[in-house]
RNA sequence: GGGGUCGUAGUUAAGUCGGUUAUAACGCCGGCCUGUCACGCCGGAGGCCGCGGGUUCGAGUCCCGUCGACCCCGCCA
């Protein structure tokens, strides 16, 4: 038998019940997350979106509810009538939020049922996640995913509130767009009424936005969707959230400074963590130098060392040749790790190999000196001078990388961070911010022959810069920066391009005719024509932003309906194949079957 | 495009050197139980060992292929 609402009207929330509440008469609802059934009473806790709270069916209270609660089972919805009491002595269950008080149910409606569960919702045990993606909606009703969507959501309040306050305007822009050449492949969608022509879904509303600075908006903000066809990670989906905001008449530290305090008033009010402001800062080429990497976690030291000068002179060939072939040598001292086997330290040789790195060279520090297959190589001298460099004692072990610079910083950039959680030296409360910032403004493709932007090419390049761009655009240092959050970007932006002029060049400079680039981009450059405004702006990956609040590794725990790997939506089954007369009304024909 | 890990009742796992009836816990079903809270006790049902092929007297176990999930490189801010 089910039984209908009627007029019974939610009285609170299950996990919103207090000792305040005893002797109160309540009207709960909610899905049974277990029965314990005594033969005479029974209990049943009671689950909703703000918790549990555990009723209690007595034959000698009311016989016909005590008679329905014997067929309840998992997941049942339930409405109760009943009265909030105390619990009898010694039973009281400290565990729980509500294990002071318990509810008598004087009635009870049974509004569905539910099958047996394919999963338990215990959240003792591990299910496997594509039995999770599939049962979604059950997965959601855990609280360790359900309280990572209610934070979510707080952000994005805390957000808007603040943004507003800010005088933040926010402004929807398409989702049909225009397909761009530059950065991540497009997602497109067909046009129907423009056959064989095409829409792009954004990667960015980066042109909208500056473009809603010519029109005078001054401050935009947009909690926005963003597409980009690409392989997916732990931390990248197809679909994703972007916190985009752009501002008029400012440099970068007024981006900066109103940001930072968006990210510190996130942290205070939406995990009561305090953020010390401003924000430190570093620049792209102290990270490099320091870390091999532009996003460095600064929360614990092992910084690269730099070798090359030191190994040139050497007799250790190996060394010697990189650096004169243009190449470098950096190591870390892995602190006290002397007595890692050859086995553990192999383990570390493969992992630099992931990032190109053709070997890892390495030196146990013990009482006797240097205990290396390499250590042959170099004078009493040499060894003291690197012993320096690294500041080595008794106990470390000093770890070399030697290749071309990027395959040294990227493999060793890595391998830092590998070290640290194998020496467990990362305290997962803590939460160190750092700006990066004078990024190069261009890179040299070698694949494809060309400079590409290192950021986008709407962003404008340092005044004092501006000189070199055609001359030497590898010189050029951009306007832009990255907000780093315990090794992770979650956010980046920049001042643009506000003048045709240099757009233009810039486009030029990227190898882009000026055909191609009206082709493409013909509406900014015509806006900027029309009395833009200096601007500049930034955009924070706000799924990234939340799994880093709730210490997750995977980007899935914070998005509701993620997808796979593969791009699949494991409970709608998207992508999915369509009708002929679909693709006949879009003037498609598929080559693949 | 490439490298790696995994796939056994509904779920989580075990399954030895290839050996005859594939285990356990939880869940499920039935019964009992008036203070439990991952309740307890008794009984029961439940399997195309991801799928396809091969080797073998014999395959969950070995080999090849394939599908799927996850992690990574490339790719991607």
């Amino acid at each position: 038998m089910i039984d209908f609402l009627g007029d019974w009207k939610r009285s609170c929330y299950c996990g919103a019940l207090t000792a305040n509440d005893i002797g109160k008469e309540v009207i709960l609802m909610g899905w049974a997350l277990r029965r314990r059934d005594h033969g005479g009473l029974i209990f049943v806790d009671l689950r909703d979106r703000d918790g549990l709270a555990q009723i209690v069916f007595d034959p000698e209270v009311n016989v016909e509810a005590h008679r329905k609660a014997e067929s309840i089972r998992n997941e049942y919805v339930l409405a109760v009538k009943g009265k909030v009491a105390p619990r009898p002595e010694g039973t009281v269950n400290p565990s729980l939020k509500t294990g002071a008080i318990e509810v008598i149910v004087t009635e009870c409606k049974m509004l569905n049922r539910s099958k047996a569960l394919p999963f338990t919702l215990d959240e003792h045990v591990e299910v496997a996640e594509n039995i999770r993606l599939k049962y979604r909606y059950l997965d959601l009703r855990r609280p360790a995913l359900r309280d990572n969507l209610l934070l979510r959501s707080k952000v994005t309040g805390i957000t808007r509130e603040y943004l507003v306050e800010n005088g933040f305007v926010e402004v929807e822009t398409p989702y049909l767009s225009k397909s761009t050449p530059e950065g991540a492949r497009d997602f497109l969608v067909p046009s129907r009424i423009n056959q064989g022509q095409f829409y792009a879904l954004p990667q960015s509303p980066q042109l909208y936005k500056q473009i809603l600075m010519v029109s005078g908006f001054d401050r935009y903000y947009q909690v926005v969707r963003c597409f980009r066809d690409e392989d997916l990670r732990a931390d990248r989906q197809p679909e994703f959230t972007q916190i985009d905001c752009e501002m008029s008449f400012v440099d970068r530290e007024d981006v900066i400074g109103v940001m930072e305090a968006l990210i510190a008033k996130i942290f205070k009010e939406a995990k009561g963590v305090d953020v010390e402001l401003p924000m430190s800062r570093m620049r792209y080429s102290e990270a490099i130098r320091r870390f091999g990497v532009d996003n460095p976690d600064i929360r614990f030291g092992l910084e690269l060392v730099e070798l090359s000068d030191i190994v040139a002179k050497t007799g250790f060939k190996v060394f010697a040749d990189v650096v004169a072939s243009g190449g470098i040598v950096k190591g870390i001292n892995a602190k006290g790790c002397s007595g890692l086997s050859r086995k553990e330290i192999d383990e570390l040789t493969e992992f630099v190999k992931i990032y190109g790195a053709k070997g890892l060279a390495y030196v146990k520090m013990t009482a006797e000196g240097w205990q290396s297959p390499i250590a042959k190589f170099f004078t009493s001298d040499e060894i003291k001078t690197i012993d320096a460099a690294f500041g080595a004692e008794e106990g470390d072990l000093l770890l070399f990388v030697a290749d071309k610079p990027k395959i040294v910083n990227d493999s060793l950039g890595r391998l830092r961070n590998r070290l640290a959680q194998i020496l467990k030296l990362i305290n997962d409360d803590t939460y160190r911010f750092v700006w990066i910032t004078d990024f190069p403004l261009l890179e040299w493709d070698d694949e494809e022959k060309r400079w590409v932007a290192v950021h986008h090419p709407f962003t404008a390049p340092m005044d004092e810069d501006l000189e070199f761009l055609e001359s030497d655009p590898g010189r050029c240092r951009a306007k832009a920066y990255d907000l780093v959050l315990n090794g992770n970007e979650i956010g980046g932006g920049s001042i643009r391009i506000h003048q045709e002029k240099i757009q233009s060049k810039m486009f030029r400079m990227l190898g882009i005719n000026e055909e191609d680039a009206r082709a493409k981009f013909g509406y900014l450059l015509d806006a900027l024509e029309y009395g833009t405004p200096p601007h500049g702006g930034i955009a924070f990956g706000m799924d990234r932003l939340i799994m880093l609040m709730i210490g997750s590794d995977s980007i899935r725990d914070v998005i509701a309906f993620p997808k796979t790997q593969k791009g699949a939506c494991l409970m709608s089954e998207a992508p999915s194949s369509v009708e002929t007369k679909q693709l006949r009304e879009l003037g498609l024909k598929l080559t693949v079957k």
